[in-house]
DNA sequence: TGATTTTCTTATCTTTTGTTAAGAAATCAA
DNA sequence: TTGATTTCTTAACAAAAGATAAGAAAATCA
C-alpha cells in the first residue's frame, strides 16, 4: 500500500481527534513513519519497551503473551483504531506482551521521540496535547467495555459479543487466539461453540 | 475536613501531573470543589450522566450496579486516586453504575464544565490539556493492569492481590463485594478465604 | 497430489464455581 | 441488652471449566 495513500487515510480516520490546516498537516506528517508487517511479526516484543503509538489502516493484531511457556492472548486490535502498549509507551517500562500482525498489517506510527517533539513544536504542541488525552481517552473507552465484559458476562456472552461485532477477520482467528482473548481454554470453548450450533439448529433442521 | 487543608493536600498530591505558580493555583482552585460523601451515599448514579473528576483525599468509593435484582460490585477507588465514570464524564453517556461511598469519603472535583472551561483559559489551557490527558493515562494503566488480573489470574490470586495492597479499608469492606469485585459470588469467595486459611496455619497451631 | 504438521474437537476425569438453602456470626437499632 | 436484620459461612448438588490425551479436520508445504 502507497505511503500517501495510507497516510492520507490516516488524516481522514483521525479528524474526530484532531484536524489540521496544510502547513500544520505537513509539519504533522513529517513526524509519522508508515509501517507494514507480515503475518505473525512483531509490533513489539515482551521484555521491550514500546515506543511505537500506531493505528491500523488494514489488517489486525493480537495481544499475546507466553507465560511458563502457555501463550495468553489478551486483545485483539482491528482496522481503523489505535494500537500500542499502553502502559509500556506511557511509563518506559518493558511491554509484558507481544504484539504481533495476523495478518499482513499496515500502520501509520508516531514515535514516543516524535511524539514528545510535537509537544514541544509551536505550531502543533497544544493540538498534540489535545489529540494525545483523546486517544488516551479512547483506551480508556475500550478497557472500561472490555472489563465490565469480563465482570458481567460469561464466557459464552463474550463469544457472542466477538461474533456480533461481524469483522470477517474474527472467522480468520485461530480459535485458540479466540479462547485466550475470552479468558478460557480452547477445549472449553470448543464446548461452547458446540452448546451454540446444538441450541441455534439450521432452519432446515427439526429437532427432536 | 477543612477546605483549604483539602485543597492543599490536593495541590500536593498532583504535582506529578501538573504545577502551579500562585496566580496560576489561584485561577485553578476557583474551578474546584470540594465534597463530601457519608457512607452508601452517591457520588453519581446509575443511569444518570457523571460530569465530576473527583478526587479522593480520604475515604473509598466502590462502583456497583444491579442488574435484575442482583448487585455487581465492579471496582474500588481508594485514598488518593482519581475517580470518576470514565466512559460517561467523556462521552455523556449516562452511567451504567453507581459509585457509592464505602465509608465517609472527602472529594476533591472538577465538574466536566469547569475542565472545559480551563480548557479554554488563556492562563491554564495548556497545562490543564496536559492535565487531562495524564489523568487519563493513569487512568489507562489500573485498567490494564485490572484487566490482566482477570485475563492471568485465577479469582484466589485476584484476592490476595487485594489482601496484599495492605490498605486497611480492605479488611473493612464487607466480603460480598469483595467478591463481586473479583468476579465471584460470595459463596465462592467464602471457600477461597477457608482453603487459605487451611493452607497458611498460624505458627502456635500444629496441622495433623 | 500426498505427507507432515498444526489446529480443532471430543472424551474422561478433576477441580472450581454457581445455586440454593440453612444456620452461625456480626451488626444495628430500639 | 435484646431482638431484628444483615452478612458470612457451610453444605449439597448442578453446571461449567481446566487438564490431559487421543483422534479428526484443516492447513501447509514439498
Amino acid at each position: 500500500m502507497d505511503t500517501t495513500i495510507m497516510l492520507t487515510l490516516y488524516r481522514e480516520q483521525i479528524k474526530s481527534l484532531i484536524t489540521f490546516n496544510d502547513e500544520e498537516w505537513y509539519a504533522f506528517a513529517s513526524f509519522l513513519k508508515v509501517k507494514k508487517l507480515g503475518k505473525n511479526e512483531c509490533f513489539v516484543e515482551a521484555g521491550k519497551v514500546c515506543k511505537e503509538l500506531a493505528f491500523i489502516i488494514k489488517g489486525a493484531v493480537r495481544f499475546c503473551n507466553s507465560i511458563d511457556g502457555i501463550e495468553i492472548t489478551g486483545y485483539f486490535c482491528f482496522e481503523n483504531s489505535f494500537v500500542t502498549s499502553i502502559k509500556s509507551y506511557l511509563t518506559g517500562e518493558p511491554c509484558l506482551y507481544d504484539i504481533k500482525a495476523l495478518e499482513e498489517t499496515f500502520f501509520v506510527s508516531i514515535s514516543k521521540e516524535n511524539m514528545q517533539a510535537m509537544l514541544l513544536h509551536p505550531l502543533l504542541s497544544c493540538k498534540v496535547e489535545r489529540f494525545g488525552r483523546l486517544v488516551s481517552e479512547k483506551f480508556n473507552i475500550l478497557f472500561e467495555d472490555r472489563l465490565k465484559s469480563f465482570i458481567v458476562k460469561t464466557p459464552e456472552e463474550r463469544y457472542l459479543d466477538l461474533l456480533e461485532t461481524g469483522k470477517d477477520i474474527v472467522k480468520r482467528i485461530p480459535v485458540q487466539y479466540i479462547a485466550q482473548f475470552i479468558g478460557i481454554t480452547p477445549v472449553s470453548l470448543s464446548r461452547i461453540r458446540k452448546r451454540i450450533l446444538e441450541n441455534t439448529p439450521s432452519p432446515n433442521k427439526t429437532k427432536f
